[in-house]
RNA sequence: GGAGAGGUGGCAGAGCGGUCGAAUGCGGCGGUCUUGAAAACCGCUGAGGGUGCAAGCCUUCCCUGGGUUCGAAUCCCAGCCUCUCCGCCA
């Protein structure tokens, strides 16, 4: 936790300024410095006494091993001076306690700074770094290619957003899903709950074998100590699910487990990168959202994703967020979606990022871009809260690892925009070839 | 859920309430020896914090949190976790 501190000693004004530009309170810093000046005043002074007791106590024990008395009074100044010193002691604990827990609170209160070439500002500040891909329009002619000139004839089609081509296939069951569960439940039906596993699957087979991933299959749940870890608690905590009975909460997202997975530990320099790809429900309350983005799968309170987890020396993490963005871009790109790669500006890309890539696929018939991945470098922002280390040189003394995630990739937008890419006039959808072998169908049809 | 056992350094495993941050073994690092390697032998080898230019000094940590005591890895209480047996169960 410490170094946190140290850093904010040295560091102080960008650290505030990377506050400010996150739109956060910038006051919090200097309430840190206030409190830790006051926490070292005590741990001072504290461990002057400390000193004092045990240098008093060993001395007691040194007499009575030469034949004193134990309750004699040959000790019975010695017992002075260090019962004296233990009630100060236990004084100054108290205080330190306080104190400790508060700089720890206002700690975690502090954004990590963004990088410093990531714009300031707000939505409009994003930055498109690039773009894939044919951006299918909505309406196009019957016959013929896309983008090719309308028939003589005039006949269009249009594409429908994908919900209404969904309830055709018989594949979500939005109605039921909130009748058991609640609005934002969805149920998966037949070919559209294959389609799930397919992309699960695929997206999981693509990144352990050919791209060098460890796969994971974390719990559903994690406690207070990790939602620390990662940054959901303080800052997201209204977003999450919580089940107050036995202390846990329900993953918002895998990178919760994942990244704690190596919490309180130290590798070897040989060992890093460590990389993890891992499948989990994602639960997430959406509180605040009421309203938005209510029709379809675009904004539920439980979907499923494929997460990549990267643990990185700190000089390779710049290029390990490149790699990892990359390895989304190639899922998308074989899946036949168009997509764009933004950076975001700091004040959309939260408290713990350092510099975060958002992948928006085109879904023509909501005429939308949808996020479905979000790649983020996390520096050694989470690796101190979850104190992971490593060693640079064997016998070094460890300094913080970088960490690293980013959705490879969130399913229910992909299955969206699938679906109102590959539609047909007819009503079917054409599945993707990488999918074909993991559906056993070429394409999706409506029953009869 | 019931009964019992246990949680000590990277691992294994000791530790009468007082030089115990902790024996010993393994592992790791360095060295001697060797053409090289192995073996053998010698030495070093936990983490956090405070202070200092530094060497260093001080302090905390033997699952977690309380308590007893001049003094706790060692005693007491609570919690968590692991293992064994029984019950229940996908």
């Amino acid at each position: 936790m410490s170094v946190g501190l140290q850093r904010l000693r040295e560091d102080a004004p960008a650290i505030r300024q990377g506050a400010i530009d996150k739109g956060e309170d910038p006051s919090i810093v200097d309430q840190a410095l206030a409190a830790d000046a006051r926490r070292r005043e005590l741990l001072a002074e504290g461990d002057h006494l400390k000193a004092e007791r045990n240098t008093a106590s060993k001395a007691i024990g040194e007499s009575i091993r030469v034949g004193a008395d134990p309750h004699g009074p040959a000790t019975a100044a010695l017992r002075a001076r260090s019962t004296a010193a233990g009630s100060r002691i236990s004084a100054i604990d108290t205080e330190l306690a306080t104190v400790d827990a508060t700089v720890e609170d206002l700690l975690l209160r502090i954004p990590n700074p963004a990088d410093l070439d990531v714009p300031v500002g707000g939505e409009e500040a994003n930055v498109t770094i690039r773009t894939w891909g044919e951006q299918l329009p909505r309406v196009q002619p019957l016959s013929g290619e896309v983008g090719a000139d309308a028939p003589a004839d005039g006949a269009r089609w249009e594409r429908r957003p994908h919900w209404e081509v969904g309830a055709g296939l018989r594949i979500f069951e939005l109605e039921r899903g909130a009748k058991i569960a609640g609005s934002g439940f969805p149920v998966y039906r037949g070919l559209g709950s294959t389609l799930q596993r397919s992309l699960i699957s695929w997206f999981l087979d693509v990144h352990t074998r050919e791209n060098g991933f460890t796969e994971i299959w974390p719990p559903a749940v994690v406690n207070a100590a990790s939602a620390r870890g990662t940054g959901q608690i303080p800052d997201k905590e209204d977003q999450m699910y919580v089940v107050t009975r036995d202390e846990l909460y329900l993953v918002p997202t895998a990178e919760v487990p994942v990244t704690n997975l190596h919490r309180d530990e130290i590798f070897e320099a040989s060992e890093l990168p460590v990389r993890y790809a891992a499948y989990s429900p994602c639960f997430r309350r959406e509180a605040g959202a009421a309203g938005k983005d209510t029709r379809g799968i675009l904004r539920v309170h439980q979907f499923d994703k494929v997460e990549m987890v990267l643990f990185e020396r700190p000089e390779a993490s710049a290029q390990a967020l490149e790699w990892m963005t990359g390895r989304a871009e190639d899922l998308l790109q074989r899946l036949g979606l168009a997509y764009r790669v933004l950076l975001m500006a700091t004040r959309e890309m939260g408290f713990v990022q350092g510099r975060k890539y958002d992948i928006e696929v085109w879904a023509p018939g909501v005429e939308r871009w949808l996020e479905v991945s979000s790649c983020s470098n996390f520096r050694d922002y989470q690796a101190r809260r979850m104190a992971v280390r490593y060693r640079p040189q064997p016998g070094a003394k460890p300094e913080l690892v970088h960490t690293l995630n980013g959705s490879g990739l969130a399913l229910p937008r992909v299955v969206a925009a699938i679906i109102e890419s590959y539609q047909n006039p007819d009503g079917s959808v054409t599945v993707p070839a990488v999918l074909r072998p993991y559906l056993g169908q070429a394409e999706l049809r409506p029953p009869p």
